[in-house]
DNA sequence: TGGGTTGCGTGATAGCCTCTAACGAACCCT
DNA sequence: AGGGTTCGTTAGAGGCTATCACGCAACCCA
């Protein structure tokens, strides 16, 4: 329609200003951090003035908030496309590992140290919970017959976090150290923990990830 | 002597007016975030006008660094003193995560997200330095007959950043696997990742810790 | 005990930043 | 072509870091 058409015109116009906008910020957040993010500095990059950019955001926070809500969008689409190539749980740690170390201030706007009065929006936790979707979908598919453990059992009584999901225990306790021990490497890796240590990272990351894998006796 | 007496007075004051610096700034820290952390409000706080406080620190990032040198000490004598105490690496496990429970926001100043330009002086790398040497010490004493592993051996030729600790390169494998995967629950926990989750954050904790401590068959 | 020295705290100021408000201009739809 | 919406601008308040020059008190030494 022509009312439609006009609207649709001036939505093209906002969410290509917007997606300038957050560009920008990637390169600035890369660069120097979150925390250093200045709209004013974005502003005047684009070549308007500062105020002009609240017609888009209307604030840091909420820009930042996208930016978040960017990072865990590509996280998921990394791991949902790495899964829908017929990845199993190595090629999806793998995958993450190769999207942390592509944008590690993009990783740590994920998990990294939180702000504590902020809480994320609900549209960011839907999709984390896609994302251990995908994880756990992994870990189901991988091991249908692993040994029982002690936290699997405990692990039947305390999965609300995995409503819907019919994996086994053992399946989301397999997830829940996946995700805990790879973020454990990859997090001090690119907080750069072992740098000067004369260790290759991804050694230690593929050591763990095996032993993730090798079922215990 | 009388002359260094006067000296003595003045740095004694330096260093009472410092403390109180540090501590409405952990204050600060603790409710809003290091990146919150403001100059002039400790300075208001404090009844002084905003630039006395640079008689005391030559800048913000000067401050933050001495919270982070503080940061690191407490943590390593935190471990220190459990180890002194005869803890093992188990006991190790629980002083460390009371430590960053204690204070979420001081774990976060050593493990958290970096800044990108930041490099740490050398005191506080020192002060590392001493933390893993605590660990590696305790994981030595554990288990001396160790299986031996695919990344051990490649430890072996990769051991600079324990140079002169004598522990066998396993021991070293499992002080890796001890801190990044006890790092990985810890900094996902404080981070709120497994709030909501119905999952109680110790006993996965205290699963890992018994899956390190469990010598693989 | 008095004079020179040292160091501390102050206000003023520059230069950033976020964010609000009011105004002019361009645009779209009717 | 007119009316309403949206955009970008400038001006400005209020916050911050950081520097500077100045009073002032404490201290050291003769």
């Amino acid at each position: 329609m022509a009312t439609k058409g006009a609207n649709a015109s001036r939505e093209r116009y906002r969410a290509q200003v917007r997606a300038e906008i957050t560009e920008r910020a990637w390169e600035q957040i890369a660069t120097a951090g979150a925390s250093a993010l200045s709209l004013n500095a974005i502003a005047k990059q684009m070549g308007m003035s500062g105020p002009a950019l609240y017609r888009y955001f209307a604030s840091r926070d909420d820009l930042i908030t996208e930016l978040v809500r960017e990072a865990y969008r590509s996280l998921a689409e990394t791991l949902r496309t790495a899964s829908a190539t017929g990845a199993d749980l190595a090629g999806l740690a793998h995958s993450l590992r190769g999207w942390a170390l592509a944008d590690p201030q993009r990783y740590f706007l994920v998990y990294g140290t939180p702000v504590p009065g902020y809480h994320a929006p609900a549209d960011i936790t839907a999709i984390s919970s896609e994302i251990m979707t995908t994880l756990v979908d992994a870990c189901a598919a991988l091991a249908p017959d692993s040994a029982v453990t002690p936290f699997g059992t405990y692990l039947e009584d305390h999965r609300d976090w995995a409503a819907g999901h019919s994996a086994p225990p053992e399946a989301l306790h397999r997830f829940l150290t996946f995700w805990t021990r790879l973020h454990g490497v990859l997090s001090l890796e690119l907080a750069g923990h072992f740098t000067g240590m004369g260790l290759d990272p991804a050694l230690l990351f593929a050591a763990e990830l095996d032993d993730l894998l090798a079922p215990r006796a």
